[in-house]
Order: C-alpha cells, then sequence, then structure tokens
DNA sequence: TGATAACCCATAAAATTCCATGCTATACCA
DNA sequence: TGGTATAGCATGGAATTTTATGGGTTATCA
C-alpha cells in the first residue's frame, strides 16, 4: 500500500531543479519511469500532482460525476489542457515548469506535501500559513480523529 | 485482534533512535513490515500514531463522512500532510523525526501510551501531568470503571 | 547557435543495516 | 529450592548505503 505522506521541502536549484522526496518515488512504484503529471490546484495557490497512471483513474471518475457538458468541458480545458507531465531523471529530480512556478510562487524552495494518491507542491511559506490555518480550522470544528478512528473501527466489523 | 495496550517509557539515542515496545510490535504483527504511520495529535500535545492499514481505513471513513469540500480538503492536507510513515527496523526501533520531536517536546525519552488501535508517544514528563489531571477529572465526574463495565453488559442483554 | 534539457559524476549529510553488550524474565535442572 | 543456562529485549556504536544537492558535459531543438 503505498501512499503519499508527509511532507518535505527541497531546494529548487539554478538550473530549476528539484528532487522529489525518495518516499515520494517509492510510492510512485513502477510508475517513476513515466513521470509525474503535474497541474494547477483548484482550491489552493499551489500544484497539484499524481502518477499518469492516477491522472487516468480520475478522468474516468470524472466521466462517472453527472456534470453539465459545460462543467465537463471547464474541467477537461483546466485540468487535462493545464496539466505538464514531468520526466523524473535519474538522480531522482524534476524540472517544473517556469510558469507554474510563478503561478503558484515557488521560487529557491519547494514543499512537498503528501496527500494520499495526490501530493501538492507548494511555496514553503504560503503552506506553512496554510497548514496553519487548516490546524485551527480542522480542531475548532471539534473533529477529533479519535472519533474518526473509532468510526472507521465500527465501519469495518471492530476488526 | 491485538491491541495497543499499557504506557512504557523507552530512551531515544543520540541518532534520535527509539525502540517500540516489543508488545506494540506484536500487535502490528504483519504489518510492522510497512512501518508505522505518525502524526501530531489535535487534542494533545503529543504524537498519534498506528499501522498503515489503519490509516487507510481512516482515510476510507474520512471520505464516507459528511463534509463540506473545504472541510475535506483541510483534513486531507493537515493529516496526511502531516503525517510520516517510520519504518521498523531489524532491532525494532524507528526514526522519530526531529521536527515532531521538537513540536511535541520529547528529547532524550518517549513515552509509547496505548489507546487500544492506535499509540500515543509522549514526553514522559508531559503525559504523567496529563495523566493525573485526567485520572482527577474522571474521578470528580464520579465515573467508576465498574460502572460502565455495568453499563456495557445490560447493553448486551447482561452478556 | 544559443538556450534548454538530459546525462554523468562528486560530495556531504542523513538514514539504514549490522553487530556487540548488558539486563531481565523465564525455563531448566540438580 | 536455589542456582544456572537461555532467550528476548533495549540500547550503544560502527560500517555501509541512500539521498539531496551541486557542478560539469553532452545531446536536442527551435
Amino acid at each position: 500500500m503505498s501512499l503519499f505522506l508527509s511532507t518535505s521541502i527541497n531546494k529548487v536549484d539554478k538550473k530549476g531543479r528539484v528532487s522529489v522526496p525518495s518516499t515520494f518515488r517509492a510510492a510512485l512504484g513502477d510508475d517513476v519511469h513515466h513521470g509525474i503529471v503535474i497541474f494547477r490546484s483548484l482550491q489552493v495557490d499551489a500544484l497539484d500532482a499524481c502518477s499518469l497512471k492516477h491522472l487516468d483513474i480520475l478522468s474516468q471518475s470524472l466521466e462517472k460525476l453527472s456534470l453539465t457538458p459545460e462543467m465537463y468541458e471547464l474541467i477537461e480545458t483546466t485540468i487535462f489542457g493545464g496539466s505538464v507531465q514531468c520526466a523524473i531523471d535519474a538522480d531522482g529530480r524534476i524540472i517544473i515548469p517556469e510558469h507554474f512556478m510563478e503561478a503558484v510562487g515557488i521560487d529557491d524552495e519547494a514543499a512537498f506535501v503528501g496527500r494520499r494518491r495526490t501530493f501538492q507542491i507548494w511555496n514553503p511559506k504560503k503552506f506553512k500559513a496554510f497548514e496553519t490555518k487548516a490546524r485551527d480550522a480542522v480542531r475548532s470544528h471539534n473533529i477529533s480523529l479519535s472519533k474518526i478512528i473509532a468510526d472507521a473501527s465500527a465501519l469495518n466489523g471492530g476488526e
């Protein structure tokens, strides 16, 4: 079971190269050879990324939603039209296209944030601010993790 | 199934290594090979930990809760972005990332506290204080374990 | 031909593996 | 029963490997 977990901050060198965290590369498995797909997040000021295979799964599940043709068109253009496939070199690095870097304000450092099947790439400072806010919001909604876990256990017959 | 029970305090060496109590490793069963997942508790000043499999169950149950997309987004970031997968080495040890140690104030000793399907990792002194306070709170509410057990039995038709 | 991307190599830091030691609880035996 | 071997565990340190990151060199393609 390989998921993208945890957050790590890596440097972007003069040539625009960044190391993809080794744990993420491991999670990709054989898919590393096909590189990763990057597109702008629709929700937050960051980039979304996943394996090529996962993008395929995403598009399939999109088809199952009953979206209006206009909405579908919109998503197609935004996500698939705006996505780029990035090769991962022998040293585990990618080059994020210039316009993406600018769009989300990444310069000399990039934060890789795991989100299970996908991950995000942030400007570390922006992410930190977002994380702090997110943490407070989750806490203030009194969503207790242990409660969720208890529910999870119940769903699985208490096993 | 095997649960995480009881508390034990182990030393953190110079390299940041700590032994996971053998009883906890036993409770993990085959899941030891995937290591454990650690994240900051949303409630207390400690770390939460569970098996990778349990995190998967957790994420499934998250999907089933009727959360707003925004809240879902926040939780995903907080939990999955804020968690790390820690490998358990051949000697039964893990390395807790530096920033986690700092965040909850663990230095040379760590208390492993069983919480059935998950466990927590505390600074031993902080845990002791917390435990004392919790105990007092429970007592002041006049809650007794035997009463809880009696109530539970009644719910199950005296079985 | 000039910029960009792909490839190759070097290095320091960090993580992982391997081995040694002392301690404790348990099993075994006279 | 008392003493001794044994196995498992926590812990320390050394050796080895992996990773991130920098730099140079060669293809590639407008």
